[in-house]
RNA sequence: UCCUCCUUAGCUCAGUUGGUUAGAGCAUCUGACUGUUAAUCAGAGGGUCGCUAGUUCAAGUCUAGCAGGGGGAGCCA
């Protein structure tokens, strides 16, 4: 019973309650000290800060004191006190200290000097250990709980969609299969394929690329939903802003046009960046002092400005007219290229710009086309040093329109029965957005490498731990 | 996938026009020190220079291939 008693260390260090004894628990950061007297720092990831043991060296047997090293685990009991020293204002007086685990200094590989990150990458079963990611994955939960509270608080149902899938029709990427078959000797048919009839489930299936289209089923019973969950790529795409396997939020909104979707969106994306502020402002601070001085600076800025909205046509007049030398020509109907968006966002406006009003043929199968016939309601959000952190648009809910471009874009109806059945039985306009959760917490952390905000990164070669 | 750069001690990095026994800081170990703050001071140990082949009297250094990684681009979220 003794050993389940603990007082959190974010606790110890608001506390004021001197001469009280506590229990405190963690990871030993650093060790320093003397003959008479030792140092500990201590963290067990409820806070980025530490708390600072203080341990009469006369006290303790030297044995116990020597397995105090980086890395070790272990219990402290003892008196909080105010500190005699300059760093912290609260310590505590230790009276009695228990090992619970040893980390042999010779091979733990994490010390109390910096790492690259490059290095922690190869160690992720550990960096949590470290300040910058326990930073990260504190911010990290604090956005996917405001995530689901913000949209709780508005109205909406949060969503399951299926993670294995049988539709090959979203259109947003390569596939991961998914099977059961034998990899070595996989049932043929006549013409030389792999016969899924006899997979797992009767059929090809795949890992999702996107829950749109089964949120778009939910929001035309509930209106007003979102998903939340892992999405699955199979892109050769080896920048430090993608993944093969990453999380999306995506809310879907019946009686939504595209205006109301951009609304949502804006607000959407202020609340968030208000809520890391109000909550996570410690950790924040620490990554703003280490890694980009201009971090907090900047989630201030983006929540004070209104987002720029124009559309696709005005960008280009923009980009034509500015008398930059690009590297990709800009001229109407072609898509526009992270030179061009980031000259929009950190050149032109200085603020988040919302894009609207793309050309169909560069853009997805199921977006509403605007009257013109050359253009969709399509909505991009450009964000400082991310890019395109949202991608949505207002559905088209017409049926005969929506043929058209299924046709138009050879795919088979016969795949997407059951999306176009909402287009036949009570149809209605409706808009939603896609948000890259990673993409999200890059911004809000100032860490510029989607791996680095990831507890276990999935990219081309390297699915490791 | 394309372009480009990188790979030297546990970590972060130096290493000159190719030339004896490959260096530093930190970490580790030993010792000193009665309040440290990534403690400090003194000493010690620690390297198949990513892998393979080649050029050369001689390769960490030059060349090629391969592997891994970074940055930029494309695909997108």
């Amino acid at each position: 019973m003794e050993h389940t008693r603990r007082n959190k260390i974010v606790d110890v260090l608001k506390s004021k309650e001197f001469g009280k004894e506590v229990v405190v628990k963690g990871w030993v950061r650093t060790k320093r000290g003397n003959k008479s007297v030792i140092f500990i720092s201590m963290n067990d990831g409820s806070a980025i800060h530490n708390i600072q043991v203080v341990a009469d060296a006369t006290g303790f047997d030297e044995d116990l004191l020597k397995q105090i090293n980086t890395g070790a685990c272990i219990a402290v009991t003892g008196t909080l006190v105010e500190s005699v020293g300059q760093g912290q204002s609260v310590e505590v007086q230790a009276k009695q200290i228990e090992v619970y685990g040893i980390a042999d200094p010779l091979v733990f590989p994490l010390q109390k000097k910096g790492h690259s990150l490059e290095f922690l990458r190869e160690i992720a079963h550990l960096r949590p250990r470290t300040n910058t990611f326990g930073a990260v994955l504190r911010i990290r939960h604090a956005m996917a709980f405001a995530i689901h509270k913000y949209f709780n608080d508005q109205g909406f149902f949060y969503i399951h969609a299926p993670i294995i899938t049988g539709s090959d029709a979203e259109g947003a990427g390569a596939m991961f299969r998914v099977t059961t078959l034998d990899d070595k000797n996989p049932p043929l048919l006549p013409d030389g394929h792999v016969d899924y009839a006899q997979d797992f489930f009767g059929k090809e299936t795949k890992l999702t690329v996107s829950g749109q289209l089964e949120a778009e089923l939910a929001a035309m019973a509930l209106s007003l939903v979102y998903t939340f969950g892992p999405t699955f790529r199979a892109e050769n795409s080896n920048t430090p802003r993608h993944l093969a396997e990453f999380w999306m939020i995506e809310p879907e909104m019946a009686f939504y046009d595209i205006g109301d979707n951009m609304d949502l969106a804006e607000n959407f994306l202020k609340y968030l960046i208000q809520y890391a502020l109000d909550n996570c402002i410690d950790d924040l601070e620490f990554l703003n002092k280490m890694y980009d001085n201009e971090l907090i600076n900047r989630l201030r800025e983006v929540i004070g400005d209104k987002f720029e909205r124009l559309t696709y046509t005005e960008a280009v007049d923009i980009l034509v007219a500015s008398g930059q030398q690009w590297e990709f020509p800009v001229s109407w109907g072609t898509d526009l290229q992270s030179e061009h968006e980031r000259y929009l966002v950190e050149k032109h406006f200085g603020k988040p710009v919302i894009l609207t009003g793309y050309p169909k043929e560069i853009k997805a199968f199921y977006m509403k086309q605007n009257e013109d016939g050359k253009t969709v309601r399509a909505m991009d959000v450009l964000f400082p040093k991310i890019g395109e952190i949202i991608g949505g648009s207002q559905r088209e809910e017409n049926l005969e329109a929506l043929l058209r471009r299924i046709h138009e874009m050879n795919i088979p109806e016969k795949d997407v029965w059951w999306y176009l059945d909402t287009r036949r039985f009570g149809t209605v306009p409706h808009a939603g957005f896609g948000l890259g959760f990673e993409r999200l917490i890059l911004f809000v952390t100032g860490m510029s490498n989607i791996r680095d905000v990831i507890p276990f990164p999935r990219t081309p070669k390297n699915a490791e731990f």
